[in-house]
DNA sequence: GCTTTTAGTCATATAACTGTCATAAAGATT
DNA sequence: AATCTTTATGACAGTTATATGACTAAAAGC
């Protein structure tokens, strides 16, 4: 559930001061240490962000950049690139190829992590684990607790998930398909009726206060998750 | 609870990441960027611990290390100095002012970790296990004994590590193949629903007074060690 | 060597969840 | 108002996940 992460850099201590740290905070990591195995790991599964050293020897950073951005499936992968000190001309063309951020070394770790949830929550909102509150309703993906008011909810695996997608996905109606596509996963064979039984458990567990309001039909359409009535 | 750390460096960004990566294991840190600040931590509480880089401005590590040694107090804490690569000299001039252990720079988080436990095991082996408290539910590693409200409570190894586990990772999920990594350890081939079994023996074990409901079940997902009922 | 404790597995019981349907209710259309 | 369409709801049955007790082999203690 939590993100990918490729670190491409070829200074070993660097790279397992890099993974460490990234791994502490619960990122998958995958490490390259040069341009040929870096390439090898644009494929499935595909990492969610790229971290690049902007020098590293096999080709340098500018050319995997491009390489990734020239992929079908990998140029929305996200880029954050590392650069030396003083190398101001590689930030510049870093962005132009089309690095989402970058950080100059030496950086503190709370920076990249910072940093790098920041791209995250903009690229895959789902993949931080991150409580997510709205309006008294919490969702806690890592003890897997929803709250409403801070009393437990009782709510199925189902209904977990749908509402953990809602709650990432404010505002936004979404199709029977769709909803069975992202929730239940693709390639499943599921009646489309039987997301209205899942929509509508999904109301009686948060039905506290008159929050199943939350979960609001859009006749025609689908279903949508919006605070507003 | 943990060990202190007091971290003499005056590179903000090493600095920085050695602060991350050892408060994320728990330990307390103590910064530090110059001889004066340094020897003013040099007071109760004193520190478990000391990481000193050997090369900072207002006095050389030596300096700092004869210091810590001079102590009556103070004589008695470890220290690990770090060294940039290639100051073979400073390492043979550290040992002999008392330094426990040294690291050349740049080095890796997982041996820096490491490194340190191994010190602090020996110097206070008490330091990385103490006694863990969870509404009268009490664990002590070192003498191996779980009490209830100051009862001695029957409970087999395995359940111990796992109370262990649970107990220092509170209310998050995890998994059953997680758990048997994290307490049985990895590659250990065991059925996954062999958990359940010790989940059931450990919830038997702390049923004294419902404190078996902290040991909860996330249907579809794993276990969770939680106060919150 | 014998007894006691413990770990892991299995079979079965129990509980919880899922998907589907039939029917009711609500909304839209004429 | 009558009809048609879409959604809500309750019930059901099949399925899956977990709990539990029993058993065996291994390990530890005596």
């Amino acid at each position: 559930m939590s993100a990918r992460i490729l670190v491409v850099e070829d200074e070993s201590a660097i790279r397992e001061m890099l993974c460490f740290v990234l791994e502490q905070q619960g990122f998958e990591v995958i490490e390259s240490e040069d341009f040929d195995s870096a390439v090898k790991c644009l494929v499935e599964p595909y990492p969610d962000l790229i971290l690049l050293d902007w020098m590293f020897p096999g080709g340098s950073g500018i050319t995997f950049a491009k390489e990734v951005k020239r992929g079908e499936f990998s140029k929305d992968i996200p880029i954050i690139m590392l650069t030396a000190r003083g190398e101001e001309e590689d930030k510049v063309r870093g962005l132009e190829v089309g690095a989402d951020d970058y950080m100059t070394k030496p950086f503190s770790p709370k920076e990249l992590v910072a940093r790098i949830k920041a791209v995250l929550r903009r690229v895959m909102p789902t993949a931080l684990e991150e409580t997510i509150e709205v309006k008294g309703l919490k969702l806690d993906p890592l003890s897997h607790r929803v709250t409403l008011d801070d009393k437990p909810l009782n709510i199925g695996p189902t209904e977990f998930k749908l509402l953990h997608f809602f709650m990432t996905h404010l505002d936004r109606v979404y199709s029977r398909e769709q909803l069975l596509d992202q929730v239940w996963g693709t390639n499943v064979y599921v009646e489309d009726r039987t997301v209205d039984v899942h929509i509508r458990r999904l109301r009686k567990a948060i039905s506290g206060n008159g929050h199943e309001q939350f979960v609001q039909t859009v006749r025609g359409s689908g279903y949508r998750f919006s605070t507003r009535v």
